[in-house]
DNA sequence: ACAGATATGGTACTCAGTACCATCGAGCGA
DNA sequence: TCGCTCGATGGTACTGAGTACCATATCTGT
């Protein structure tokens, strides 16, 4: 919420108007003269009608990058986490609006298409910080998009719950989240799980061998045992990831 | 390539101004005069100037719709496989054409975006689809969405490599980059266990291997297997039978 | 040849976005 | 106090995308 008082007044007119009127029936000069101020000022403030319903995606934006760049490589998943976690933490802070911006961006074509430019570059700023972390190899590259989407991935289904209101606690089930990402795209999850299997090596993850004998085949036991499992690692709340599953 | 007569030389027509002239800096006006037609004609052929240069991204989508509409929920991971497999050979087989417009999306941000937009319906597609897979527990939305973006994501980096000439067999590396998303979300391999097991029979007293990934150890949750292993085969009235468990 | 459907062309309009210039008020030095 | 600059603002005029509407042509079957 930063801005001079004409440009929190054009804010305001501007979603005002695209909730009464909506979106395309709102001309910019109707938003500037419900503020009290010329048409020319409210390009100035904001370069287009779309960017004056995302305030200060710059300024998170550079937020992110300098949370990244002031990480050593060794921290990244860590470093990724918290700069996720600063975004979501950005919208939790803006309540109402943040909920009111959703009701546009789900209806307007446009503006749904401007917020999606906006993850993409968060996503970028994410991989370009974790291809340092991903080595050498082939394939490296691909690892660093897969994971860099994921972290955006994730951090969007807790945020998109809020704000449906689905979810009194979003920072946990970011936390559960943004653990389940760790798990499949981090060579070793961050605290938790480093404890337990510490003697297990560079898998960090224990695998669990089950020799059925049994009438029933795999399909049909698989979710009930993958439920159980997910039980099992309640307090973490993920899923579990199974592997293969091999019938003889 | 679809598309009338006139269609085929205003998509030309535009290409080649964008290219000498800049996207900006050509009019809509200028593309349907070289394409000897009237500024009507083209905006009932493309609804808009940026549509122009994605020609038949709604029959791609319509296709991947299709594609997976037509597939059993059991066969999910090949299923989507196969959806992207689509796209990437639509992209291959426009040769020069999906260069160039690569060259226009990479600069202009507004057909960026309008990509962008494009490869998250992809991704919505995939989504819907996969989350009739993931099953119930808690935790099957969010494993749907990471599924689906990888998927998208490693479309997109092979689909860059070749845009960029930097492979020469793209299909190949489609396969591993499927393969790998497929590895870290796909419970099992999609095809070999449903051949393996067609003889088995219904009735067959098999031996299952399941192998399960997950942070907490065996004995903690051999438990709750047994215990969900049990209500499995409760149903069909034999007991259960389960045979060592084996942790590495 | 006639009637209707379909594709096309033209005209006029709205509105976003840009460029340019004029104005106003606050501060500031002489 | 006068005059100056600087930053913010307002106004005007323009370009160009996109829409609405109507007129015309071409093609169809009868």
């Amino acid at each position: 919420m930063t801005g001079s008082p004409t440009e929190q007044r054009l804010r305001a007119a501007a979603f005002e108007l695209f909730e009464q009127q909506g979106y395309d029936a709102t001309t910019v000069e109707s938003i500037a003269e419900r503020a009290g101020v010329g048409r020319t000022t409210f390009f100035r403030a904001f370069g287009s009608k779309e960017d004056v319903i995302f305030p200060d995606h710059t300024d998170v934006l550079a937020r992110v990058r300098q949370r990244l760049a002031a990480s050593s490589a060794a921290e990244t998943p860590a470093a990724v986490t918290e700069a996720a976690r600063l975004v979501l933490r950005r919208y939790l802070d803006e309540g109402d609006l943040a909920r009111a911006r959703y009701r546009l961006t789900r209806t307007i074509p446009a503006l749904r298409s401007r917020e999606i430019a906006h993850l993409q570059q968060y996503q970028q700023e994410f991989r370009d910080h974790i291809r340092r972390w991903t080595g050498e190899e082939p394939g490296a590259d691909l690892r660093a998009e897969l994971m860099a989407s994921s972290v955006v991935v994730a951090h969007n289904h807790v945020l998109r719950r809020w704000l449906r209101g689905l979810t009194e606690d979003p920072e946990r089930e970011f936390d559960a989240a943004m653990a389940q990402v760790l798990r499949t795209h981090a060579p070793s999850a961050p605290t938790e799980i480093a404890g337990d299997d510490a003697g297990a090596g560079a898998g960090a993850r224990g695998t669990t061998v089950v020799v059925l004998r049994s009438p029933v085949d795999a399909d049909a036991v698989l979710p009930a045992l993958r439920r159980a499992l997910a039980q099992a690692e309640g307090s973490e709340g993920n899923g579990p990831a199974t592997g293969p599953v091999l019938t003889s």
